[in-house]
DNA sequence: TTGACATATAGATATATATCTATACATTGA
DNA sequence: TCAATGTATAGATATATATCTATATGTCAA
């Protein structure tokens, strides 16, 4: 869990997700103006980890995060380690 | 710092200094049972990155926590992450 | 100043992770 | 059924990170 937060997309992902709630791949990319393909790889990589859970509306893939204790970690450092 | 932490040599380095305190390197590598040069490494690592600060005395050098950050995440991750 | 102990580092190699390009798959509407 | 759109995946390559072995460095006491 802690090593999908280490990494600086995966952790743009989860604020992006924890912040505005679920999204579809396509808005993810979009925002983080990363390659469909980079955010793809991740945001399965983080479903496969129990992170993140998905679901399809017809065309569209809607990513949220799944797993409480990101969510709550990620809330602790915006309490508390804000530089 | 996240990625620091996403690391289980790393993290068990880190919740042992933040658990008992300060430690040398020989208390470090013994307890976690690495090899001498891979927790020189992870803390020499550490420190580089404001992590841990280390102090001499005499032959020995002790490592301890410096980033309060990492102690909040830490304590936030115990606090609300059990399993 | 030498030997013993504690720690650090170099350099080689291994392993893991990320990224890229291209293409496949899924869904819908015309 | 076909084209358009959104998403996933394969395979190749690049990059980063970790680990190992050996050796260097630092400190102290005899």
């Amino acid at each position: 869990m802690l090593k999908c937060i280490g990494h600086p997309i995966r952790l743009q992902i989860i604020e992006l997700l924890d912040r505005d709630g679920e999204q579809n791949v396509t808005a993810i990319y979009e925002t983080l103006a990363i390659e469909q393909a980079v955010a793809s790889q991740h945001l399965s990589l983080m479903r496969d980890k129990g992170i993140l859970t998905s679901r399809r509306e017809g065309v569209n893939v809607y990513y949220s995060i799944s797993d409480v204790r990101v969510t709550r970690v990620i809330e602790c450092i915006h309490d508390h380690c804000q530089t």
